[in-house]
RNA sequence: GGUCACGUGGCCGAGUGGCUAGGCAGAGGUCUGCAAAACCUCGUACAGCGGUUCGACUCCGCUCGUGACCUCCA
């Protein structure tokens, strides 16, 4: 059998919506840029999503044996409170309410994002760029785009020509947009008067003096448009054309459908190889979003203080629980399934316990490397993570056979196992025990094991009443004792 | 209104032109002093109506239902 990490991997690009096969312009180096947060509120469950799908794909590209460069952002400037170009900043507009500077709300929410990034075992990008740090650098672009006769000013701020760009180029091709389509149903906005055509958009808007984050510029004062930065940043960090670049489904229109424009104009040629959506997580069938009002954070899932939530779920139950599903697919979160996911994840993790500690026999009942091989075939087919687990739950039947006498590996068998099971659990799909082992746990560890010494002499003597007295008592500290052929094991209830 | 998805057993979710997804829950069994865990077995699902086909859950059409995008949104 041929080497795993020499299998074609294949990817859907929803620029072409097929699924290709992925190869790099400049192996063994991948770029892969996604679409990070606004840093103007508290990330909620839907964003820790997407994060968690280009997490898995920068694990899975990892461990195939790439070396990716990992480029996340962080918008901390630029977008609009609602539809109307004249609206304020949504960053000094929350920097008002909490009569905060701008750039400490910016601190504030990029330190609680990274915090939920840990939490969720969320891998870190290798360079994470800000939209302030780079304002040199858009209003470069911004100057390309108006040389090539894209973009135009009108009152200190500068435009896109959508049409214009239209005639020559393909616009509305990620989308699947027509323009004719576009024009016939473009809603009455303010601020059109000062576009040609509606569906023009910013590159750099001219600042009222309201403004608090504004940046002086060849136009006047003022600040980058919404879609400048992502094609900024991820052109300077990644090349001008890049292997593949990530977001949300909703972030498809129009901002990456813009950045491409945007590039296009400035530099001659499409950025992106391979564009990559993931889909949303849902509520009641409902997509979670801030304007919903369904959204909750990480912090009310942990404690399941929120009217949605029956009880609180472990930061890696709800990993577990999203990677169970194909990245593509909506996610619709209940109650019911992350309860599944956490008796799920339970009976994995007690798997990856014993696997620790099998004994060995003198033959192979299982074909492990077919069932590595199933993994991995899983993996390369667009990152299909739900048929992965299937696979490694097929691995947790085997772990279990074989600590339980009913099935026998070979040293050799019992090492590979282990060595795919770690390289699936911990380094793809980034799940780790609820619970760390710390310090106090040895010593917690320690005690418990006094009392099952004392527990196991009581029952030597058949002494039932005490033996079960030992074992109930510390069921009701939360200690749950299991009998086993090779003695007995605790766990936290 | 336009564009595009989706509708799978009690729940969540894969997948495929004919052959077991998987998890959780449920039933029976093995093991056990009891319990828990583990293991084995089980339900014979694919919105509806037509069509293509030797054969469709899988392809095509229509109907119904749900959702996403079209505006900031992961």
């Amino acid at each position: 059998m041929s080497e795993p990490r020499e299998l074609p991997f294949y990817l859907t690009n929803t620029l072409t919506r097929r699924k290709e096969e992925f190869v790099p312009a400049e192996p063994p180096h991948v770029g892969l840029y996604v679409c990070g947060p606004t840093v103007y509120s508290d990330v909620h469950l839907g964003n820790v999503r997407t994060f968690t799908t280009f997490d898995l794909l920068y694990r899975w590209l990892t461990h195939i044996g790439y070396k990716v460069r990992y480029v996340r952002n962080i918008t901390d400037v630029g977008h609009l409170v609602d539809d109307v170009d004249e609206g304020e900043d949504k960053i000094a507009k929350r920097a008002r309410l909490e009569k905060l500077e701008p750039m400490e709300v910016v601190q504030k929410y990029t330190n609680g994002f990274h915090d939920v990034m840990r939490l969720f075992n969320i891998l870190p990008p290798n360079i994470e760029p800000t939209a302030t740090g780079h304002l040199i650098e858009q209003m470069a672009m911004v100057q390309r785009i108006i040389d090539s006769g894209f973009g135009y000013v009108v009152n200190g701020s500068v435009y896109f020509d959508v049409p214009g760009f239209a005639k020559d180029h393909a616009y509305g091709e990620l989308s699947g947009r027509r323009i004719d389509e576009l024009l016939a149903n473009t809603r009455d906005t303010e601020g059109m008067e000062e576009k040609r055509s509606p569906l023009d958009f910013a590159l750099w808007k001219r600042a009222e003096p309201i403004h608090l984050m504004k940046w002086p510029s060849p136009w006047g004062e003022g600040f980058p448009g919404w879609h400048l930065e992502c094609s900024v940043m991820s052109t300077k960090y990644l090349g001008r054309t890049f292997d593949i670049h990530g977001g949300g489904m909703d972030l498809k229109f129009p901002h990456h459908e813009c950045e491409i424009a945007q590039s296009i104009a400035a530099d001659g040629h499409a950025p992106v190889r391979y564009w990559m959506h993931g889909n949303m997580l849902t509520v009641n069938g409902r997509k979670m979003a801030k304007s919903e009002g369904n959204g909750f954070t990480p912090e009310e899932l942990i404690t399941g203080n929120h009217k949605l939530l029956d009880t609180g779920y472990g930061p890696m139950t709800v990993r577990f629980f999203m990677l169970q599903c194909h990245y593509a697919s909506t996610l619709d979160f209940s109650n019911e399934a992350l309860q599944a996911s956490e008796r799920g994840l339970e009976r994995l993790m007690a798997a990856m316990d014993k696997l620790e500690d099998l004994k060995a026999g003198a033959r192979d009942d299982v074909d492990i490397a077919a069932l590595e091989q199933r993994c991995y075939d899983a993996m390369n087919d667009d990152l299909n993570s739900p048929v992965m687990i299937a696979e490694v739950f097929e691995g947790v039947r085997i772990i279990n056979s074989v600590n339980d006498g009913k099935l026998v590996l070979s040293t050799a068998g019992i090492d590979q196992l282990r060595r795919l099971m770690r390289a699936m659990v911990h380094d793809v799909l980034g799940l780790k025990a609820e619970r760390d082992t710390s310090d106090s746990d040895k010593v917690m560890d320690g005690l418990v094991q006094e009392f099952i010494r004392m527990r196991a002499e009581a029952k030597a003597r058949r002494d039932f009443a005490v033996g079960d007295a030992i074992r109930d008592r510390l069921a009701g500290l939360g200690i749950l004792l299991k009998d086993t052929k090779e003695g007995t094991t605790w766990e936290r209830a």
